[in-house]
DNA sequence: GCAGCATTTGCACGCGCTTGCAAGAGCGAG
DNA sequence: CTCGCTCTTGCAAGCGCGTGCAAATGCTGC
């Protein structure tokens, strides 16, 4: 029980009969070492349970090898897909994941960027919130890469990864027109990202290109409660809706559920429904729901492909936009197909 | 735009007018700063845009402040919550969530144990898969926390957390019972995990107890496409039952939603089913699920706790196990109430 | 004004590692 | 045998910070 703590190169060298530069270099991909040095060096490694100190090995080397990642509600079925692809990813490209869980207050998203300044964490990886401009660049001067997904945000630096919302509401309007649905209604929650407030456009725009009026209605966070919260309001209404889009799956299972059970409206005969993001859920045979398809890994692998380039130095002064096409995944909320 | 990097405390010193010793005294709690003295630092810091090193503060404290969450698919809706509620705690408690994914090949957490030595994680929390017995004493030899979160396992040092799964399923067949119930049948995924095999014991313990046969049945691992395949299998017997118990809440949905859609069994008064974990999704009205809640958040506070206890050093010998109460959750889709 | 004390400050060393540099080792060609 | 070359190796100088120790400072009581 020799409660020796952490056991150094110095001792591995010792053991291995070498300097500790041999060690080091040992453990440092492309360094010249012979092979019987490094034979023996990994050997007295094995023996003595010799593992690298990163925190000392990211002081020289200005690199820490540590991502973070700021994201507000892990819990949220789509969001914990992202972040899964994205831990999955990192450590594909050998890197390691740092969680910040943000809240909505104001600050949250800066807070968690010094975070990933004092841990000199060589990238950060931004789900939810916006950061302010000045810590922003303060990351940069710092040499940190960032990375804002679904933020649309328009200053110099960051890559920024967003979707063809806008688009794809146009598309679910087509496809609610198709299966015959004239009354058309948007529900949105109250959070106004540039997601959501995209998609909103986009499909009233679309409507209106065809003549057609929204109802819009907006209400509480993007979850399930406000859905139904929205479904009531929506479908008390003396000109009821035959067809709503919902700005995420999830306001669109509380939608459906309070349409089915609390105003006993069969779907899709009597109200179509579709959805945004192809979370699990929306695939399960109690909502069947159509929906779009959030190009997931491949925005995961992007990022971090991105960063893990060398950093050329050369970013700073352009403007990286980013846009996936999200891809409809047509399932029974709508008629016909 | 002076690419100079990270400032280091000694700019900032020389700022302030003072020695290298101030400012970082000045960041160190508890250290021997005048007012003044600190008033200064603060500021030439705020200027120049200071922020601890903390890669060389724990190189010197050895006490890197990093906790890691090892966890195989994050994306599940209960791992994500337990995942949410850690980080937070963590964050209270000036810790920060470096999170490892885990696949369920071998040797997956031991990989990731090591890289919670190298990165010289104070502790690591595991919530998927057992860790090799010699990689693990090696991080409790170097010093670090081990906390098992519902893996039941017997080696000393780590602190381990679990549920009653056993007796909850006793209560679930209680439930049934009540309810006028006699067909009992457990539906369980292949995984075998002790929590997962617990209920399933607990509950045809239970029922043997009151003289019941459950009708047992194991297929793929726990998601909504098991529950599915189970259903399918217990539905199409002879001897149909009248109530299921799903190992998880997962499971359940699958079950009742291939009960509903495919076999036209209306539940609850055709079937019974009661689940395990109270995931969101359970209290939705598409399912209405009565089953067991885990304590995510006490499970959660009581790790961080653990763990930010000032290590003993005492720790080693002693056998940390703590069970917790799962709650039931009562809701429809159990007859009676 | 000075001893006695508590508080603050600076110096210098070390945490464990990487890496440039120069010296050493091996070796084939002349 | 020696020169010149390549491949390894060890040395030592840091990376940015915390902290023990001793000197300096400020303050109180006589």
């Amino acid at each position: 029980m020799g409660s020796k703590a952490y056991v150094r190169a110095q001792e591995v060298a010792e053991r291995a009969g070498v300097s500790r530069s041999a060690v080091s270099r040992t453990f440092t991909p492309g360094a010249s070492v012979s092979a019987e040095t490094r034979r023996r060096v990994m050997e007295a490694a094995e023996v003595l349970g010799y593992h690298v100190n990163e925190l000392a090995r990211g002081l020289m080397r200005r690199e820490s090898g540590i991502v973070c990642l700021i994201v507000s509600d892990v819990a949220t079925p789509h969001r914990s897909v992202l972040l899964r692809e994205l831990t999955l990813q990192l450590q594909n490209a050998g890197k390691v994941a740092m969680l910040i869980n943000t809240d909505l207050t104001n600050g949250s998203v800066d807070r968690a960027l010094r975070q990933a300044i004092r841990y000199r964490a060589d990238a950060s990886i931004i789900l939810s919130g916006l950061p302010d401009k000045s810590i922003a660049q303060l990351c940069l001067r710092c040499g940190q890469r960032l990375v804002l997904i679904n933020r649309d945000d328009d200053q110099p630096g960051p890559l920024k990864i967003n979707l063809d919302d806008y688009e794809a509401a146009g598309r679910a309007v087509t496809a609610f027109v198709r299966a015959g649905c004239r009354k058309l209604a948007f529900a949105n929650s109250e959070a106004g990202t540039p997601s959501l407030m995209a998609r909103e456009h986009g499909f009233v725009a679309a409507a209106r290109a065809l003549g057609l009026d929204v109802m819009v209605e907006r209400h509480g966070w993007t979850g399930y409660a406000a859905g139904q919260v929205l479904a009531q309001r929506m479908l008390t209404r003396a000109e009821r809706p035959d067809a709503v889009f919902c700005a995420t799956d999830l306001l669109a299972c509380g939608f459906m559920d309070a349409a089915r059970h609390q105003f006993f409206i069969s779907i899709p005969q009597q109200l179509c429904v579709a959805g945004f993001d192809d979370i699990e859920q929306a695939s399960w045979l109690s909502y069947d729901l159509t929906t779009f398809a959030q190009p997931v890994k491949e925005v995961a692998k992007t990022a971090v492909e991105w960063l893990s380039e060398t950093p050329t130095d050369s970013a700073g002064s352009e403007n990286l936009s980013l846009r996936f096409k999200a891809e409809l995944a047509w399932r029974g909320s709508i008629r016909g197909g």
